[in-house]
DNA sequence: CCTCATATTTAGGCAAACCTAAACTATGGT
DNA sequence: ACCATAGTTTAGGTTTGCCTAAATATGAGG
């Protein structure tokens, strides 16, 4: 175990990075300077710098020009900011009257500053969730993560019925409208039509129709195969 | 109402600074260069090249060699810091299993991370309570504070009953011991005797006789003038 | 296969906060 | 009234993490 993984060691930034190249790469395929750079709101030189420095650490594997990997290392870092972002979320919503749409900066900020020991405190309060209020699995405390397949919206084809299973967006105010019409992790929609090149989706929504853009479709993401 | 103190403008630092201030200037006496270093664990040089940042900033007044008070500015951003200290010390050990010996740490660092809207929606599900788990009177929203009057344990005179108010301690291990022999806020005691020259006191908790150093005595505070 | 736009890195700077070492005050004891 | 010493401040240096501007690499289209 690398010493720089080490708990405390990690700055804020560090953690911010590491945390920003897993949302990145999905199956390990590198992440760009400058997807990085948009994603944290810096320049592409200030990611550049500290991406040579991580490297040095060996929290992450760099090919100049090329991208950036985590490392095993990194990687177990990402998780546990993850699984921190995640729990803290869930509690928010579950004992402190927040809503999805504005839990996400607040646990930003708290994912730095708790202890492993108040982390693992919400999850027990919490009866262990596997979900945050999103529908994003949480990391275990070991660092495993359970991806559940799951397909945006955008690609359901019209006529079938489908589980929402998460939402993956951070903007309050899209958060909200998503809400605002019914589609949170858990209800059933069915497409009732899909035009064609990006256009929109039309879906019923416990009974009610909605036409929703090609971007926001994207974001909603549903179990994957079903049909009822 | 000064620019510098508009929420999020104050770095961490910063807040620690003020926070250390405000405790060591009970009454506007001002505080020296080497108690705020002592207290920060940081070098009187560090200290001085702050200092000076702060007052240039209006949240404190500087006399060169003399001592350092807060302006008016810089007293509601140390309130408003011991605020968020106190509700979340009280939170964690009314809602997450905390104990009193472990939960300032874990304040210590959530303080500068939270929101005024976790904050406020701690107060509210605790009942706006009006001290922390140490008996520390926990400011308002709005920076009123008010001090009850207490006298250490020390100056008690033998014989005399008193009610245990507030214990002024943040190392672990001493606060545990405190607690191991009774010594919590709203306890009744009684001074069976006191050795002169900051000799140690006996006291009775609960029927039963603790010996305790003077330096202890000192940081146990009790109601002022009891006397049952 | 060369060119050129785009992506990336390097170079050089800055601010916040810390440090050590050196210079400077203030003051209590004779 | 002096002077040694304890307490403070200044000077100069380091690290972290950001920036802009300039240099350099990549790779797609002609």
């Amino acid at each position: 175990m690398n010493a720089a993984l080490q708990q405390d060691t990690l700055t804020r930034s560090v953690e911010d990075y590491l945390k920003a190249i897993y949302r990145l790469s999905p199956q390990g395929r590198p992440a760009a300077t400058s997807e990085i750079a948009q994603r944290l709101e810096l320049s592409p030189a200030s990611v550049s710098g500290m991406v040579k420095r991580l490297s040095e650490q060996g929290l992450l594997e760099h090919i100049p020009y090329k991208g950036v990997q985590l490392t095993p290392d990194g990687r177990r870092a990402a998780l546990r900011m993850l699984r921190r972002h995640r729990l803290i979320e869930a509690y928010l919503v579950a004992f402190l009257g927040y809503t999805w749409d504005t839990v996400h900066e607040e646990a930003e900020r708290l994912e730095h500053a708790v202890s492993d020991t108040l982390v693992e405190r919400m999850a027990s309060v919490l009866g262990h969730p596997t979900v945050d209020p999103h529908g994003d699995p949480i990391p275990t405390s070991e660092g495993d993560i359970l991806e559940l397949a799951s397909t945006p919206l955008a690609e359901v084809p019209a006529g079938a019925t489908v589980e929402i299973r998460q939402v993956e967006e951070d903007q309050p105010d899209r958060l909200r409208y998503i809400a605002s019409i019914g589609l949170r992790p858990g209800v059933q929609v069915t497409v009732v039509d899909r035009q064609p090149f990006q256009g929109p989706i039309t879906v019923s929504v416990e009974g009610r129709p909605h036409v929703i853009g090609h971007e926001l479709a994207q974001v909603v993401r549903c179990a994957a195969d079903e049909q009822a």
